[in-house]
RNA sequence: GCGCCCGUAGCUCAGCUGGAUAGAGUGUUUGACUACGAAUCAAAAGGUCGUGAGUUCGAAUCUCGCCGGGCGCGCCA
């Protein structure tokens, strides 16, 4: 029970003690629902609202108060305060640091609400024959994050990336490498010599229409598996798997499988006869649809004039060998909002196919990326690649460290994490469905609500830690008399609100309600840190201030974790 | 034209399932390193919460209209 949970109780104790019989009055559920956070700490800890209880008691809500007030009766635990219609509550702010600082140990932030259930997860996604980038970054960072977040919480994940290696761009590429590319001009070039064999395929077509037929006819050899254009099409991948995996290993993103688009390929007829079967699938220009016209949306496409799939019909493939695969209870879709209707469409055409997993299907959507205020383009150069990115926060971290830590070991190490977590958090930090416009100044500050503020954060209390432990005083029985401050009671109260925290940002799909939580909690702790002596008092005193900075550490370094960035020691 | 999303301080954003005086960061101005780490902290200034109505004891939050912006709307993915 915590601490929520058992003034919730004594509130119900109280309710009964003032109004005993009285019909209609809330339940402890909501009782514990309607508390709430007062928005000035010195108002309380949590408050009540007597509002409701006006009605069916047919009082004013100050005196309903000032009834519950008088019946209050566990001073131990909290004391109680009337303001109008509120009733507020103080901890006894002793027990609750004692409290608070005994539940975080290595194991704090684990939970079994997922009870091993499956979530398959779709994200990063990149397509090849493109470099990685910033584009790609939300999609990466907020499902590396989820899972990390889901996993603590007890669920089992599976991570996709869903490699967009399929469509006529592929047939194009390799027509493009048949008549101007070298196997030189890729090994050197890599996904930059593809990128341009692809702008000047595009370029070329312009004035000779008779090279699209060309680029069709190499994707037909694709898919009908003929060697030459196979050997080719995979050797493409390949080199892009490996140029993305420079950029994931320095992210330190991982997946469990990178089945992608072309995987699905020999899968497409289940879905063709099971759609036909269940009398899903209507003819509609020439072309097969799923009507979707009752449910107030477009067909789904899913049969061309020519017979050929479409996108929709590979991710109900996907859909269908996942859910076979994997036995999911959840699948979340990470993917921008452009592609909102066509979830829409795919999760209610599988709803229509009557699978009982179709409910678990979630399109966590997120917002797009623009840079200095116009879309994002490869052609016109206008684009920021996620390597350059990264080595530019990376030079700026390890040029700040030579500035101010000349001495600190390992300093290209620490950097890396440092310039990382920097780019990290700024995609982390806002609602996933606000639109981003990039900008270096931006990217590339360390100051304030930055990743590096956080770190910072963290690398003082094991700074301090390592004195403690030098000074020896780390190790006495703490007195939490020390921690009843204003400051430290701020620090504590965050600190034991992380777990509601994780909760709720699994519940949404939100990673950044865990990333300004632990924000908080370090401006929390550098106002503590400036107003306090921490090394300095009694021997009980030092510890339970030590106590406190053990707890912030590993609040600290956990939070980062879960939102992908790393804490060091020192910076 | 229709659908979805967004609109809070100069800028970037929080605001918990309707609650107390709307909060951070940044930028601007100013103060604090012979101090357990100044990538820090403190202070000032900065708001008709796009707009108009409605519901309610109470609305930034819920409903509707309007304005502004983004995205999408059959054979691309």
């Amino acid at each position: 029970m915590d601490s929520k949970e058992r003034i919730a109780a004594l509130i119900g104790r109280a309710m009964e003690a003032a109004y005993p019989g009285v019909e209609g009055l809330p339940a402890l559920r909501e009782i514990e629902a309607a508390l709430e956070i007062p928005p000035d700490n010195k108002l309380g800890d949590y408050a009540f609202p007597c509002f409701r209880l006006a009605k069916p008691l047919r009082k004013a809500p100050p005196v309903i108060a000032q009834a519950l007030l008088a019946a209050w009766d566990a001073p131990e635990t909290a004391t109680a305060e009337a303001v109008g219609g509120y009733l507020n509550f103080f901890f006894n702010r002793k027990n609750f640091a004692g409290e608070v600082l005994a539940a975080i140990g290595p194991d704090y932030g684990h939970a079994d609400i997922g009870r091993g259930e499956v979530v398959v997860m779709d994200y990063s996604s990149i397509n090849i024959a493109k470099r990685f980038h910033i584009g790609h970054l939300s999609t990466t960072m907020l499902g590396h994050s989820l899972k990390r977040i889901l996993e603590m919480l007890g669920y089992k994940t599976v991570g996709i990336n869903h490699l967009g290696d399929w469509g006529t761009q592929f047939g194009k590429m390799i027509c493009a490498y048949k008549r101007w590319g070298t196997r030189e001009m890729i090994e050197t070039g890599g996904v930059d010599a593809m990128t341009a064999l692809y702008v000047r395929f595009h370029k070329e077509a312009e004035e000779n229409p008779t090279l699209e037929d060309e680029g069709r006819a190499w994707f037909k050899r694709i898919e009908d598996g003929d060697p030459e254009a196979l050997e080719i099409f995979t050797w493409f991948k390949d080199v892009t798997l490996k140029d993305a995996q420079r950029v994931y290993d320095m992210l330190g993103v991982t997946f469990d499988a990178y089945t992608g688009e072309s995987f699905y390929n020999d899968k497409m007829d289940r879905v063709v006869s099971e759609l036909t079967e269940k009398g899903l699938l209507v003819e509609s220009d020439g072309a097969m649809v799923v009507d979707l016209e009752a449910d107030g949306m477009p067909p789904c496409l899913i049969l061309k004039r020519d017979g050929a799939t479409l996108y929709a019909t590979r991710d109900i493939a996907a859909a269908l060998y996942r859910a076979d695969t994997y036995h999911f209870s959840k699948a979340l879709y990470i993917v921008a909002y452009q592609q909102d209707l066509h979830f829409r469409q795919l999760f209610k055409v599988m709803e229509k196919m009557e699978y009982p997993w179709a409910k678990g299907l979630v399109h966590v959507s997120f917002g797009m990326v623009s840079f200095e205020g116009q879309a994002l383009s490869t052609r016109e150069g206008h684009i920021v690649y996620l390597d350059d990115l990264l080595i530019r926060a990376v030079e700026k971290a390890l040029k700040i460290i030579e500035e101010k830590s000349p001495d600190l070991p390992n300093r290209e190490e620490v950097a890396r994490q440092v310039g990382i977590g920097a780019v990290v958090y700024t995609v982390l930090s806002n609602n996933r469905i606000k639109d981003i416009d990039f900008r270096w100044d931006r990217a590339l500050n360390f100051d304030g609500e930055t990743g590096p503020y956080v770190q910072y954060a963290h690398a003082r209390c094991c700074s301090l830690l390592r004195k403690a432990e030098d000074a020896g005083t780390a190790g006495g029985t703490p007195d939490y008399a020390a921690l009843c401050d204003d400051e430290a009671q701020d620090v504590l109260r965050l600190l034991a609100r992380f777990l509601e925290v994780l909760r709720e940002a699994a519940d949404k799909y939100e990673p950044s309600m865990v990333t300004r939580h632990v924000t908080r909690i370090a401006q929390a702790y550098n106002k503590y840190y400036y107003e306090h002596r921490i090394l300095e008092g009694e021997p009980g005193e030092v510890a339970a201030k030590v106590r406190l900075t053990q707890a912030v550490r590993d609040v600290l370094r956990e939070g980062l974790w879960l939102v992908g960035i790393d804490a060091p020691e020192r910076m």
